[in-house]
DNA sequence: GGACAAGTTA
DNA sequence: TAACTTGTCC
């Protein structure tokens, strides 16, 4: 457990942080922390929904958390948490710049290494009672995308006009959205314009994109997972109940104790010589419908991981039907009415993406 | 094991039994026959699909059936009488009339008790190996209609007219078929002439009316089944799987061995005093969507059983949905729209019920 | 690929 | 209760 103290002063430039640059910072933070004594009840930020200028975004490691309650615990002290004007934005937790800058601005001697570690604030705050807890980033994933230093992007190549009504799969790049019927492998291109370490891992881990549904966890239905439909017995026990399946002979199906959350890995790989990119196939095990319907939109997120520090990480969203180009052309029309419609200004705007 | 010889003349009068009259014989019939050396293929009767009349229906008793194979071994059984041109009706078995008749016919000696033991053919038939095997009563169900010697029946009140469409059940008695949301405890009232023998029960149990289907099992899909939604907790843990609930003390929640087939039984009880009809509450636990769709039909049997004798039998069809009003006015507009086509002969015309 | 079926949302 | 979503049939 981390500690940190309070009323600090003012240190603007955190707000200006881009999330790749903060990556050298956020790597090796703690995935708990704990903010003693800050009133944050008297913060001047109120963040709308649409901005969050003027904050600080800390980024959670994907790591061995120490936080140790049951998920439900998590939520309710999620809650605590936005209660206190703390907002979680995927596994971010958006905190008032006012309280975090003044933290570190009177600090700032240990903020001289190009690594701020946490550590080094143990010494200098005081403990007590009312501390607030954070939930850890196993508890509320991130979907951010983070190219990261080794520039990690994913490309889905799609036949976008026009669109077949008939294909297994499609992919809408307007939309960033891929449509495929259960059990179809869908081809996802990765590149990097540096390799980065051996033994770095490409995680994919479907969550529920929004806010209200993203502690939600996925996984296959009860119907399907009993069922030999979509399924070929070339994969492990392990990937049964998996919502994302992956066919690479190491793809290692795995559950996270702490979050319960189920996700897939496989080694990074060189480009075949001749190719800038590493083809990943990847299969959806159940319908959207089965798992939450329209009104949980789901979305894979691919992050490049080594020794549990995350690299980069890159995400699309996914609807998993019966009838991929119908219900992509149903989207996109959808998408482009609603385009037209926001030229006039309206106050009930939903910013998707 | 019975076994009946073959080229035994005519028997024309059993064209004509009623299945209450048929009762008395039925009620002690073996559930499996063999039938050795009949020449099926060179039997006359190329029985219509729409109409059964010159053949025989040996009604199978619902007990403990000496048929021991796997239920897929059954059904290939099933599939080897069809083609012989034996079909069956339910838990029927529709037999070319000439074929039992002639049977009959050559052994009229016998006959003359009330009851047809069918033991009483043991000794004179022989005993070969090109025998047909007729797959036992616990494997197809029968949903006849059967009023028996003390005029079971049934009825389920509902205010048809005007329909609500926010009821969360209601009855068709034009089509007898009843609409509800799972879960929802539904009234059915039975009524006898006379008090059945005590230790007389009620046994209810869905099967898909459809031949196609009739051999495939009900029970509750995975979703529900491990879901928490329809649920209370006065339920014991054998009631789960049940697509039929029973709200009665004594609601007996049983499996059987052989079929595999899940029912529930409760106590025929005398109704109060001044009603002439008892109420019994059936709760249905999951969608007719769940259990195969449109196209799989779902009949609820209400068996009035004695020591495994069967005093009477009725039936009626369920739909369990989201919208019983709406569905009951669709499958009622429908049915007007087929019946004022049917007036011009069409040669694809369906009988229900 | 159109039309239907049927759970869900508003 | 209407409209929409979305799996399934034809
Ligand atoms: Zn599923
Ligand atoms: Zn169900």
């Amino acid at each position: 457990m981390k500690k940190m103290s309070q009323n600090l002063g003012s240190l603007s430039f955190l707000s200006r942080f881009d999330p790749s640059e903060f990556y050298e910072i956020a790597k090796d933070l703690p995935s708990t922390i704990e903010i003693n004594n800050i009133d944050l009840a008297n913060s001047a930020t109120n963040s709308s929904a649409t901005s969050y200028d003027g904050n600080m975004i800390m980024n959670n490691i994907d790591r061995n958390s120490s936080y140790e309650d049951t998920p439900s615990a998590a939520v309710s002290a999620a809650a605590d948490a936005l209660d206190s004007n703390i907002e979680i934005i995927g596994t971010h937790l958006l905190v008032p710049q006012n309280s975090i800058a003044q933290m570190l601005e009177a600090n700032k001697g240990i903020l001289d290494s190009t690594i701020i570690d946490f550590d080094s604030f143990a010494n200098i705050l005081p403990t007590n009672n009312d501390t607030i807890i954070i939930p850890a980033a196993s508890n509320l994933p991130s979907y951010e995308t983070f190219y990261g230093p080794y520039n990690f992007r994913i490309n889905i190549a799609s036949s976008d006009i026009p669109v077949k009504k008939s294909a297994s799969w499609t992919y809408s790049s307007k939309l960033n959205k891929l449509y495929s019927i259960p059990g179809v492998a869908c081809p996802v291109e990765m590149s990097v314009s540096a390799m980065p370490p051996y033994g770095t891992q490409v995680r994919i881990m479907p969550i529920f994109s929004k806010f209200e549904h993203i502690q939600d966890l996925i996984t296959r239905c009860e119907n399907h997972k009993k069922s030999k439909e979509f399924s070929s017995d070339d994969f492990p026990d392990q990937a049964l109940s998996h919502f994302v399946r992956c066919r690479h002979p190491m793809a290692n199906y795995v559950q996270d104790m702490t979050s319960l959350r189920e996700s897939v890995q496989i080694p990074f790989e060189r480009p075949t010589t001749g190719s800038n990119s590493t083809t990943v196939l990847l299969q959806f095990m159940c319908y959207s419908s089965c798992i939450g319907g329209s009104q949980k939109p789901v979305r894979i997120v691919l992050t490049l991981e080594h020794n549990g520090e995350i690299l980069g990480r890159n995400s699309f969203e996914v609807k998993i039907c019966a009838c991929p180009g119908r219900d992509r052309t149903t989207d996109e029309k959808k998408s482009n009415k609603e385009e037209k419609s926001a030229e006039k200004p309206s106050q009930n705007q939903k910013s998707n993406d």
